[in-house]
Formats: C-alpha cells, structure tokens, sequence
DNA sequence: CCAGTTAATGAATATGATTCCCACTATCGT
DNA sequence: ACGATAGTGGGAATCATATTCATTAACTGG
C-alpha cells in the first residue's frame, strides 16, 4: 500500500489533488501580499505550469468560498486574493504601491459598528474595513 | 437683463446646464438609497426623460470625482450611486434589502485606523469602511 | 497493475458593467 | 441670430469574471 492515495491536499476534501492544485497552492503560499487572478496566472506560467485562466478564477472562487483566501476589491474593481494566515475574523493595512499587507485585527472597529448599528435599529450587520497606504519600504524614499 | 442665464445647477461650475443634467439631479434628489447607474438610467427612462446610458455615467463620474455624490462597491462589483447630505467625511449604514442608508461618522474608526497604520509604520494611509445589515423595516417582519 | 467512473481542466465563448469613439446637437457668449 | 465648443448618445470596445462542453486524468474497485 504506502498509503497510495490522497497525494495531494491532504484534508478529508471531496476536491481531486492535482497538479493545478497544488500549483495554485504553492503560488499562494509564497507570495506576500494581494494579488489578482491574472497575476496569479502569470505566475503559475513564469513557474513552467501551464495553468488555464478559467481554473485559476474556479480555484480562487472556491477558495474565497472556503475562506481559506481573503479577497479584496481594488479602486478599479478588480478581485485581489491572499492566503491568510488566521482563520480569525480581521482585516488588511495594505500597500498602495506594492501590494504588501498587514493583517490587523479591529475589536475597536468591531465595537463601535455594533453600536452604530444599534443605534440605528439596524440587525444582522456585517462591515468592510480595508485600509490603504503607504508600507515603511515604499514610503520612505 | 433680467438675470437671464444661469437657468441649470445654479452654482459657479463649468458645466453647462443642460437637460440631462437637471434631469440626472432631481432623480438623484429624490430616491433615497444607492443605485446603480442602470437603475438610474431606468428611473429617468420612467420620467419620460429619454437620455444615454452613456450619459449618465459621465454625468456620475464627474459628479463622484467632485464629491457630490458618494459610491460604494456592491458585492457583484457593481457601483452604487447616491446623492449625500453632508460634504463631511463620513460612512455608510446599507440595508442589504431595501438599499436604504444611514450615514455615520467614524470618529473612532478614523483614530483606530491611525494607530493601527502609524504602529506598522504606515503613511498616508486611507480608508474604506462600510457597514451592511437589515434596516428596522427590513429586518423586523 | 488496469480499466472505468467522473471530477477537473481549459480553450473558446458568453456576460455584464463601464468606457470609448465620434459624428451630431444644443448651450452660451457675443 | 451665429458660431465655437461642450455635451450627447448609440454602438462598439474593453476588461474581469463566469460558463460551456469536449477532453483529460485522478481515484477506486477489481
């Protein structure tokens, strides 16, 4: 036997391990900050993988899904993804230029939405908090 | 004389007082909530008002780049318009039923986000912060 | 180890919001 | 009223993302 099977990712999934997979998996696991879908494919190419676009938008969907990657908007509109770290609810202080980020956590900003919320009579309230600026590499020329 | 020009927006703006432009200001005055540029342009379509879709998202992009009007992202990606009270910065409160909206100020988010930034040594940092839940009415049944 | 089952893949195509193009129109200064 | 020119709008272009479907390949039972 040699436990044959589950060559891949391991956990109990009903998701096939392949070689696209884990590919994916391995860009994300190495790169630092947010990147987009395309990006990512560029990557995937760069490394010898040969990776269709449609597969690298299907994974990160399923991903995001999954909450195994965070996903933020850029201004333009696009989709930027990002293996994180804690399973934990928080949220990113990222990079203008390079795209580094920061994962912080806002029990402050958890609170003071409850209570606006509250406030307002609103239920069931739910926030977005990103900030952007400027990382101590890219700010300080 | 009789003061005779100056029929449109009234204020000192480059911008010539046309009738989509009117047109574009009262339905924005007048529904309260966001809304995408195609629920506008079919509201104006309802007034009788025949204007481009085109049109009105020039009419939107400019009026958003001047800060008359305040955007916000829907999940899909689309943009949601509105037209706010106060030209102070402030956030928003959405029902994610009905699209109504409160606006709150930050106080605190603006000083956390400070202090969260100035700790990693962020600089001119930025934020977006807002806030979806169930308004009374909506959540209330 | 082999063949079958079926999820996964990916090239092409679709979608949907937003933007661009550009000939035409309407506003405003004179 | 006239002309310069900003504004308009229909449609084509763009761009990220979703979907289709025939083909490929990962697991499974034998």
């Amino acid at each position: 036997m040699s436990t044959p099977a589950r060559p891949a990712s391991g956990r109990g999934t009903r998701v096939r391990g392949t070689r696209q997979a884990e590919a994916l998996a391995s860009v994300l696991g190495s790169l630092p900050g947010f990147l987009s879908a395309q990006q990512i494919h560029a990557e995937l190419g760069r490394r010898g993988e040969r990776i269709g676009l449609a597969t690298v938008y299907r994974h990160l969907q399923v991903l995001s899904e999954d909450g195994r990657v965070d996903t933020i908007r850029e201004a333009s509109g696009e989709i930027l993804y990002r293996q994180c770290r804690s399973e934990a609810h928080h949220h990113h202080l990222i990079c203008r230029v390079c795209g580094a980020s920061v994962e912080v956590e806002g029990r402050a900003v958890e609170q003071w939405a409850a209570k606006v919320a509250a406030e307002a009579g609103f239920t069931a309230v739910d926030h977005t908090v990103e900030l952007f600026g400027l990382c101590p590499r890219c700010g300080t020329p």
